[in-house]
RNA sequence: GGAGAGGUGGCAGAGUGGUCGAAUGUGCCCGACUCGAAAUCGGGUGUGCCGCAAGGUACCGGGGGUUCGAAUCCCUCCCUCUCCGCCA
């Protein structure tokens, strides 16, 4: 959630905000939620205050005295009369909090106006996007490739978007998980192995509730989630705490497959490793000061982009637009590989600031050098989704001789310089 | 899953229905003493909300109830621990 004086100052500022994101949220009456909401809490706490100096005049009576009698059949009405200004208060304290959780974050200022993806930034390039791939073939179309990605036992054995790996695929999948990890301790991130399930509240503070409720797998027995990214379990290590400012900025890298439904997105364009169910990914996380933020998102982004740099890949990084920015997210830029064999851009990485946004729905924070707490703020970005990596080795590196070369920086922990038939 | 015990401030740990935001210890911060440190002594030390402020109000696992008044009584949910069962 933002800081509740946006909506108590200049409303405007955060109307044109959100205009900007193309969100719906009714500013106007969230104000007046809030104004009641005040009116409110102020009436009963008056009221409680004076039934409390009563009550504690009463304490130094003597119990059954006449005085004493009196003032507890007074008392009965006031009594129910706090009750009533309670009740009321907080009836209108959960219809404004429930309000303002629909409120986006805002934008900020270096975002780009825009409808959709269309208009996304190219703000860089790197390697040759046109260049030299002669061999270059869709991955699902390379002969071997069945043999090693089995689609049809994953059908059998799950559903559709569940692969298995096989063999040095699969020996190929750790390499790259290894090699992400590695690259993220060496980059000052501490690793984390973490929970892959995450209660609601969890879900609820990094803003995957309630917005994006069908896109999780979830165990109502339990009331638990399957976690569509480690940034929800990571986010929330220090829900609830107060960091001291000397530890920041925190850094975490975990590994974790990832879960997503994609209620709805399934058709086209998810052929192969495009798009899956289940899909293994390593998060970069960051709880960082509040003044250094933006050359946070600088750094986590350039510590993504060395990962691609490393596996000899071409990318591009977008900025996102503010009307296909996220929800709780202030800026944005994607990483998107180019996979030759299909002729086309995939997304492996997206590298956010959310700001305050998801620190104060968490609850994390810092203590300030004025003492006070206040809210951190967090950053995420993936270093690397595995499947669309892969597929962009796969379709890149593919040889005249039927084979894949390996990048350098995984043949630690790849037995061969190739991978094929 | 069964039986029992318990959830209080950074931690430990008291707490009678009213004088309890809460004793005490410990930790931490400031000061005194000291060449310095330890020890000792003195002072300070939670968070949210409402308020321009003064101040008020809430929080003793969560929610609800009884009562003029609840950390304290009742209901309910959650969690932790011990023992048993099952099991990687």
């Amino acid at each position: 959630m933002i800081d509740i004086s946006h909506i108590r100052q200049d409303v405007s500022v955060l109307k044109r905000a959100i205009a900007r994101k193309k969100f719906e949220s009714d500013l106007d009456s969230i104000v007046e939620l809030d104004r009641a909401r005040r009116d409110c809490i102020a009436k009963a706490e008056k009221a409680r205050g004076g039934q409390k100096s009563t009550n504690e005049e009463m304490s130094k009576l003597k119990k059954g005295s006449p005085e004493f009698l009196e003032k507890v059949a007074d008392m009965k009405q006031v009594a129910a009369q706090v009750k009533e200004l309670e009740s009321l208060a907080k009836e209108a304290d959960d219809r404004f909090k429930e309000a303002f959780l629909t409120v986006p974050n805002m934008p900020h200022e270096s975002v780009p106006d825009g409808n959709s993806e269309n208009d996304n930034q190219t703000v860089s390039t790197w390697g040759e996007v046109e260049g030299d791939y002669p061999h270059a073939t869709p991955h699902y179309d390379i002969p071997w490739f069945e043999k090693m990605i089995d689609f049809p036992r994953g059908v059998k054995v799950v559903g559709a978007g569940f692969p298995f790996y096989l063999g040095e695929m699969s020996q190929l999948v750790r390499a790259l998980i290894n090699f992400f990890l590695e690259e993220g301790g060496k980059n000052g991130y501490r690793e984390v192995h973490s929970p892959i399930v995450v209660n609601a509240a969890s879900a609820m503070a990094t803003g995957q509730l309630p917005d994006k409720e069908g896109q999780m797998y979830v165990d109502s027995n339990e009331g638990v989630y399957l976690i569509p990214t480690a940034e929800v379990p990571v986010t929330n290590f220090f829900r609830d705490e107060i960091l001291p400012s000397e530890d920041l900025p925190v850094k975490r890298v975990a590994y974790t497959p990832c879960f997503r439904r994609e209620a709805g997105s399934w058709g086209k364009d998810v052929r192969g490793l495009n798009r899956l169910h289940q899909f293994d990914k390593v998060e970069l996380v960051k709880w960082v000061h509040p003044d250094h933020r933006f050359e946070e998102l600088d750094s986590l982004r350039a510590d993504a982009e060395g990962l691609l740099q490393k596996l000899e890949l071409p990318y591009r990084v977008l900025l996102i637009c503010s009307g296909d920015i996220g929800f709780p997210h202030s800026k944005q830029f994607d990483l998107e590989v180019w996979a030759a064999g299909q002729k086309r851009w995939l997304e492996v990485s997206s590298c956010s600031n959310f700001t305050d946004f998801q620190a104060r729905r968490a609850n994390i924070r810092f203590r300030d050098s004025d003492g006070k707490p206040k809210p951190v703020h967090t950053l995420n970005g993936s270093a690397l989704a595995i499947p669309r990596v892969l597929a962009a080795i796969l379709e890149n590196h593919l040889q005249e001789d039927g084979r894949v070369k390996i990048p350098e920086c995984l043949r630690k922990w790849f037995p061969s310089d190739f991978i094929g038939p």
